[in-house]
DNA sequence: TTGTACGCGTTATCAT
DNA sequence: ATGATAACGCGTACAA
């Protein structure tokens, strides 16, 4: 048997309930007690049940992440950041991928309300309308709550500014890491000083950057193989993830989340 | 107030043991019971709690996942294999980075066991002796336990074959795809019919691949840059996760998992 | 400052 | 085939 908070409370001579007030800092335990309870507890090597907790207190430490597909490029990128600031919450991170099918979405979400997860991040679409839960949209603007995104007309502005006078041409993959990019670039600049070819997502093959082009690679930080001589404009999907991350818990725990939306700037790097 | 079994049997006139066993499908209830039982819970839209459901079972459905480092170009892809059948499976996927670090790696572990998970995997080192639950190594040979792992073996294997009489050349970066592949390529070659560059891992600026180069890239299935005309040697993330998922399952369920150690194939793909 | 006692929503063990 | 009731481990008003 797991030793239970009755095994401390016992040894330690006291009621179960002075050892809960202990675990949770309550500020009116003597500190004899306390220090007692807690040499106890580490002599016994108890630790809280964390399920048990989650039945009481009615929450779980515990958030569930949509993906469309977590074998996108930048899933990792955005979980890493996203799991930091969680984890350094006491927070446990659930990951699920939908696929974008609606029906597997809503079976997802309700398995993770039965969970009672304290708050939901949406990555794969706008969130559901009946949540029960906090959330975030992240990528897109949310019909209702909180949004995180990257601000695509700041990189045009990047890719104008690098470009100055020369052909900005898109280059656009089947899912566009900044999708819309295009839509702030007009395309009838003058020509005749170059082009500045920008590649954004995943390519197909054969449509790879040239040597001596001017070229702009749009990709993610943690990229495997890279282009040697091209510049880079991020998709900041860590950043994505840790703004989130404080954002959610700031929702959470009530503090007033001023921004319905927040706007990330991508970052531009340079060749080397 | 959510809708809980208490509702749902007072609904329906039966008792919550009822209740539980027409959920659980408990072959000894008449069908009448059960039709009934089902139409209320339909009607009132009661749902489960896992975590009561939890506390009571002793089990939670739940596994957890540590990684290094959560940005690794192939964590996303592994993931998306592994939830894949885990989802399916009704089960949930806490993930964790650990950083390489010790201490924070048993902190992590300590409080998913106390969330009750019912399985771990290891992608960023070897099992921690007193992990309480069944374990899945990926990526390297556990002590004790089960693994699962690439056979880098068969990756020399398919090098060599596809370099003929050329020589081989690698180059290593800070954390290859396959560590150690170089072990199984003898470097003394013939040369003079070329060479054959390998590029291992994220490789620093500079070291990319020139074009005219016979190169292979050792990458992930969904890198969001590529090279044309360079073969690939993929390292299976995807599959890994799968299989991983599989392994970890049947040791939970008790059922003998024969191998101790399972192998991958790795997947070379020629230039396209 | 600490103890009592009940509630959280299920599962499981006896009865019937 | 079904009901009554005791766990499960912890939080928390309320009482002392």
């Amino acid at each position: 048997m797991r030793v239970t908070m009755s095994d401390v409370a016992a040894a330690a001579g006291v009621n179960k309930a002075t050892v809960s007030r202990v675990l949770r800092g309550d500020p009116r335990i003597s500190s004899a007690t306390g220090e007692r309870v807690w040499s106890v507890i580490k002599a016994l090597g108890y630790r809280p049940d964390a399920i048990a907790r989650g039945l009481s207190s009615r929450s779980s430490d515990t958030i569930g992440v949509f993906f469309r597909d977590l074998s996108a490029s930048w899933a990792g990128e955005f979980l890493a950041g996203f799991e930091r600031v969680m984890s350094r919450n006491e927070c446990e991170c659930i990951v699920r991928a939908t696929g974008g099918d609606p029906q597997q979405r809503r079976n997802a979400m309700f398995r993770l309300l039965s969970r009672r997860v304290d708050g939901l991040v949406w990555l794969d679409g706008p969130p559901e309308p009946d949540a029960e839960v906090p959330g975030v949209t992240v990528g897109m603007p949310s019909p209702s709550g909180v949004s995180v995104l990257v601000d695509i007309e700041a990189a045009a502005s990047l890719l104008q500014g690098l470009a100055g006078r020369k052909e900005i041409e898109i280059l656009q993959g089947e899912r566009p890491f900044f999708p819309g990019l295009i839509k702030f670039l007009p395309g009838n600049r003058n020509k005749g000083d170059g082009t500045v070819k920008v590649f954004d997502g995943i390519l197909p093959p054969g449509s790879g950057p040239v040597p001596g082009d001017f070229r702009v690679i749009c990709t993610t930080r943690k990229s495997p193989a890279f282009f040697p001589g091209s510049w880079k404009l991020y998709w900041p999907a860590f950043e994505l993830g840790t703004l989130s991350a404080r954002v959610l818990l700031n929702t959470i725990r009530g503090r007033g989340v001023r921004p319905e939306t927040v706007r990330l700037l991508p970052v531009l790097s340079g060749p080397s």
